[in-house]
DNA sequence: TCCTTCGTGGTACGACTGTATCCCCACCAA
DNA sequence: TTGGTGGGGATACAGTCGTACCACGAAGGA
């Protein structure tokens, strides 16, 4: 065999150069020569490594959704369990605002992916990311608050979580289009927590 | 002088075709050629009254603009004025969800406006639409609100018109992903307006 | 040593893009 | 009737796109 090379790797280089330009360019503006460009290698491996310009974005769709749910989940851990239920959304709901440039560059380019599956399926988001487990597993956790009394009766888990998942959606694309910034966001939900759980909660 | 063409007739004509693209295969699928087969005439046409695809795209975005402005102003001054704030939100907010084909199309090709705005600044949705306008109204209503009682105190205006309008927009992007239905976006908007005005005040 | 196979550079092709140019026809003032 | 201008058909051009193809160097098994 002649020489081998980590395939893997290389894949990750060349979506992470995807992924730069999808976030600072806009998706318009990946072509499989600017993807080779950005990652410092010729065209021809780009066409190696990710057959298909399909493919190619593919591999961006998949790693971007990796992330964020990487983001969420690693904060979430960080934070344990058995903590306050106030915490658990505050952090949660916090992990998916961009707060620094890493995080507003991948939602810039999930944004990006978003808008193209909404009219070419091809490019769908669907099923590769799942907000449903993240819905579910913060229901349970209000649902719990509210057989505790932790939250005042009258409160239907379900909808609240979906309304505060809309809410801090609809916060993003704000922060993305700069017309608020994070720490204002950060504050809006706060509010919202503060109004559903009781103000003395807060921490 | 010879055959004279209302040209804004033409304009109008070219940019509902434009927009025909946008919503249905996206802003990708836009090119002068596809707008010209789109409405019926030839390439030159579309140059003859547009001379850039730069201010073919912008006669987009404006057209759009004013859509969805007309879209709620009409709803509101349909209902007319001195009605009971929660009816005012109820109407408001519900015109900004798209309830029927035409406004799900005008959201879909907005939201390909507003992502391909994020990135490239040449066409930015900033300051073509003013969402400041609505935001101030909605807020002196809600403070009068809670002037006159019909809102408990300790509620802070600006910070609910702000979560309303992100609430809504959230929605507005689950809607068009086909995450959920527009009556469950709507049952999830009145659940709020219900825990914020009361749940008597319905209407 | 040869020979096969992996990885890669270079290049070519057809399709499409925005834009520019040329030309003609319909029309109205003169 | 003539001349000139607004409107538009047809085509060309340079560039970029995704994809395909060819050739070659490197490296390990025989």
């Amino acid at each position: 065999m002649p020489r081998r090379v980590d395939h893997d790797e290389r894949r990750r280089h060349l979506t992470a150069a995807l992924l730069r330009i999808a976030s600072t360019r806009g998706l318009q503006a990946v072509s499989m020569r600017e993807v080779a460009a950005e990652a410092g290698v010729s065209l021809r491996v780009v066409q190696y490594y990710f057959t298909d310009k399909r493919t190619l974005m593919l591999s961006g769709i998949t790693e971007l959704a990796a992330r964020l749910d990487r983001r969420v989940r690693e904060r979430a851990a960080a934070i344990g369990t058995g903590l306050p239920p106030r915490t658990v959304f505050d952090v949660v709901l916090g992990a998916i605002l961009p707060t620094d440039d890493d995080s507003r560059a991948d939602q810039l380019a999930w944004t990006a992916y978003y808008a193209a599956g909404l009219t070419d399926p091809a490019e769908a988001v669907d099923g590769r990311y799942a907000p449903d487990a993240l819905e579910r597993w913060l229901t349970g956790v209000l649902a719990t608050a509210v057989e505790t009394g932790d939250v005042p009766a009258g409160v239907d888990p379900r909808i609240e979580v979906v309304s505060l998942l809309a809410l801090t959606n609809g916060l993003v694309s704000s922060v993305l289009g700069r017309q608020r910034d994070v720490d204002d966001a950060l504050r809006v939900v706060r509010y919202r927590l503060d109004r559903l759980f009781g103000a003395a909660t807060r921490g």
